[in-house]
DNA sequence: AATATCTTTCAAAATATTTTGAAAGTTCGG
DNA sequence: CCGAACTTTCAAAATATTTTGAAAGATATT
């Protein structure tokens, strides 16, 4: 395989990828040609490697730095402006988590609390205890890997990498 | 808020969530219902408390059955089948990681080991350096959170929520 | 202030996913 | 073997998501 084809593979495997990450895959595949990219890229050169409109390169390219994957940077003299992509895996990682986070589990977890303050109580008790139980637990598991993903965030790379792996995997 | 009130809340909330996680909106909600849900439930009843066709019903029972988030239950002297969900939400996530591993992971770490064959290694030295060292630190990072997701699947809970919890949150 | 260069927006079109429902398939009792 | 009771299939319809591209918005240059 030359060098090239494997780029384009990446390309390929990532915005594959991203589909099962709540990423786009126009968004994903974006990414990984920043990643793949020595050189800051403008919109035309995306839409050009791509083969994607202006439109879709543009808004796509903006979820990235929503994302914090990919950052703008202007070049001395060029009124154009670049993009260039997070190149740290664990950064790219924790900004994952972050995101989703804020998207899927916040919210989730707002409404699970919601869910307890349920007025008949009395009547059908049975029934209520378990409803509550259910909704107590799955509360109790988010708040489990809620707090994996706050460790992470905060976490050095090195600290999860070493000391975690190790006592984990062993 | 009532008791039913509530569950139907949650059947929708689940739905939603649900889409995030590579889960279609119908299952995740015939998995809510079947959560909470005392009483095993024939497609009939489904199709009734969901609004929704037989057919879809039939093909989104099938597929929680594979993902080992419903089971056929049938009853004595009946001749229809019905389904009960998975309530221990320990059990839920598993199945869900490990579902999710055999789709996703699994062949995206195929995928980047392939990319490393290269063999023009010599022009490009650089390049080629920079786009191995991409590939080898995505497949560690993926390699790492496969194994916590593999002790994960070995794990007991009690393990994870009590020695795990205390070692990562304190 | 007119023009050129580049970015953003957004309604309409294209594409992808999900759902329907009727027909075909299966299994059981008689 | 037949018919009743149920389940499964799948092509077509409905719905949801993504993409396009032309127009509108910025901003720098003359």
């Amino acid at each position: 395989m030359k060098l090239d084809e494997a780029k384009q593979q990446f390309v390929e495997a990532w915005g594959t990828l991203g589909t099962n990450w709540g990423i786009n895959r126009t968004m994903a595949q974006i990414h990984a040609l920043l990643l793949v990219s020595d050189e800051p890229l403008s919109t035309d050169e995306i839409m050009d490697k791509l083969d994607i409109s202006r439109g879709n390169a543009n808004m796509n390219l903006r979820a990235l730095i929503d994302w914090g994957l990919a950052e703008r940077k202007v070049k001395l003299g060029e009124r154009m402006e670049f993009f260039v992509g997070e190149k740290d895996i664990w950064k790219v990682a924790v900004r994952i988590i972050r995101e989703r986070r804020k998207r899927e589990i916040d919210p989730m977890r707002a409404t699970l609390r919601n869910l307890t303050l349920i007025d008949d109580k009395d009547d059908k008790k049975e029934e209520y205890q378990k409803f509550i139980k259910l909704v107590k637990d799955i509360d109790a598991f988010a708040e489990s890997t809620d707090k994996i993903a706050d460790k992470m965030i905060l976490a050095d790379r090195n600290w999860f990498y070493g000391t975690l792996m190790k006592l984990m995997i062993k």
